[in-house]
RNA sequence: GGUCUCGUCGUCUAACGGUUAGGACGCCAGGUUCUCAUCCUGGCAAUCGGAGUUCGAUUCUCCGCGAGAUCACCA
């Protein structure tokens, strides 16, 4: 069996957003899987639409997301250069071939003329055909003009990885273009070449190829060459609609998501997720498990929404599940700024508190802010709470003094707070859902905060008293 | 318009032609002496429609309907 070898191979037009990645993520998968070789080749033959920084920016979300290419425009390998700009004199020498074979002429018309042609297909309600117009007697080809691919039309029935079994009529083969006038290939050429040239197994894209499969099948024969095996993935589609996910929708960046503080593993896992599972009801899976477990016939032939939900909680999930030290680690540039000057224990002890309810690493400032500084008070965290509000100034007074009476002769660890604030319950005659309430948000004046108990011992007694006179003093 | 493809809870998806159509996210309710979160329990929720084949159809066939892709000197 022949080694497995599989490319991405995107042009460097932009940002990689989740849809596109995942046919990296897939080719990634299955190269990995069989010991074999993944291979990044940019496709920069359309100079007008190069954008640039984005070959850096495409290399860097790969490695981001730790699918580490065998070869490369950076790595080089033995099939260099792997940029199509660089390898044209590879083109011109296969299309001489079809030249020669006589399955390749020069396009004589100006681009107006086809455009009226397509006009008119149109207008006609009908496909458009090129070789409707085909030449009887084109000139030489010089160079100067498009190189056009001499179809034989034909009824074609293939296999698709995903699709399965495809089947179309000879009425949508054409005579498409090989070259353009500029001297670059198209696409439609430039691939089948370097997908034989670097020996590529296996092909995987997405599904706005499919269509042009016939045509790609029609050139492989008259290469003489057999194709490689074929995986069409379908688009993954925006999060409302069922538009295709494009970056003119909002589609993010993928590097965004880690920037905002999503997990590489979690972000695997949930592309691979789109639209494949192994047929348990297996949820997470680890690279390993990608690895070992997928399998192109368990992707799904529609196209999958986003749901930027599902990832959250995924993220939450392998959150979760980190060791604490590595989690720690791992959000070393997500610190409110308040918190430089704290030391590695405190923060430490801060981060175990809100590991669980951390969906992404952004979050953290506003989960942790008051365990650094002051927040101003916020009144309508009382007057808004739904016990809380029905006492009155001298009540909640009293409580926060009782409060203050007992906090202040606490040890401040953990169990000792616990202890405390239960007396205090009894001697108050207060329930849980009133007296720790207030005394929440005396300490924090955040919505939302971690176990009292554990809190107050993180802030310590010092400020933890000061927090209580401070709420008292603006009742 | 031609061609190709697809169609199971709101979303991601399971189900040799035989299941009370399963799981997960989300949502709702309850529990875990405060909030948020976690965790646990429970709940709501789907086979696009119509024929046909069959003892039996989510599954096979046909016709509709809906969706996507493509018909570039873009990839």
């Amino acid at each position: 069996m022949k080694p497995t070898r599989t490319r991405f191979a995107p042009s460097p037009t932009g940002f990689l957003h989740v849809g596109g990645i995942r046919t990296a993520l897939f080719a990634w998968l299955l190269a990995r899987q069989h010991n074999g070789a993944f291979i990044l080749r940019f496709e920069d033959t359309d100079k007008k639409r190069e954008v640039e920084g984005a070959r850096e920016h495409l290399m860097a979300s790969l490695r981001a997301l730790g699918l580490d290419y065998d070869e490369g425009p950076d790595i080089g390998g033995p099939f260099a250069p792997y940029v199509q700009s660089e390898r044209l004199e590879n083109y011109q020498a296969w299309a001489q071939k079809l030249i020669a074979s006589g399955r390749a002429y020069a396009d004589p018309y100006s681009a107006e003329e086809v455009d009226t042609f397509r006009a008119q297909a149109r207008a006609e309600k009908r496909a458009f055909l090129y070789r409707h117009h085909r030449p009887e007697n084109p000139p030489a080809w010089d160079g100067s003009t498009p190189l056009r691919f001499r179809s034989e039309p034909k009824a074609y029935t293939w296999h698709d990885e995903v699709m399965g079994d495809l089947s179309t009529g000879p009425e949508v083969i054409d005579d498409f273009i090989l070259i353009k006038s500029d001297g670059y290939p198209t696409y439609n050429f430039a691939h089948i070449v370097d997908d034989a040239e670097m020996e590529i197994s296996q092909i995987i894209r997405g599904q706005e190829f499919l269509a042009s499969v016939p045509n790609y099948l029609n050139l492989y024969e008259a290469f003489g060459i057999a194709p490689p095996s074929m995986a069409t993935v379908p688009h993954i589609l925006g999060p409302d609609g069922n538009k295709k996910l494009s970056k003119r929708d909002g589609a993010k960046d993928v590097l965004d998501y880690i920037r905002d503080g999503y997990l590489p593993e979690a972000l695997i896992n949930f592309i691979a997720s789109l639209g494949w599972n192994d047929g348990t009801e297996q949820e997470i899976f680890s690279r390993q498990d990608l690895i070992e477990k997928f399998s192109m016939d368990h992707v799904q032939k529609s196209g999958a929404r986003f749901d930027e939900r599902r990832l959250q909680w995924l993220n939450g999930a392998y959150i979760r599940q980190m060791p604490l030290d590595q989690l720690y680690t791992c959000v070393k540039q997500f610190w409110p700024a308040e918190a430089t000057e704290y030391d590695h224990t405190y923060k430490l002890y801060v981060l175990g508190l809100v590991q669980e309810r951390l969906k992404y690493f952004s979050e953290l400032p506003e989960l942790t802010r008051f365990f650094f500084v002051d927040l101003p008070i916020n009144p309508e965290l009382i007057t808004t709470h739904k016990q809380l509000r029905k006492l009155s100034l001298d009540e909640l007074r009293k409580l926060l003094l009782a409060a203050q009476a007992t906090l202040s002769e606490s040890a401040f660890d953990v169990k000792d707070l616990i202890a405390r604030l239960n007396d205090l319950l009894e001697q108050t005659e207060q329930k849980p859902a009133v007296l720790f309430s207030l005394i929440r948000i005396a300490t924090t004046q955040a919505a939302a905060s971690p176990g009292l108990a554990e809190s107050l011992a993180i802030l310590g007694p010092e400020r933890s008293l000061a927090r209580v006179q401070a709420q008292i003093d603006a009742l």
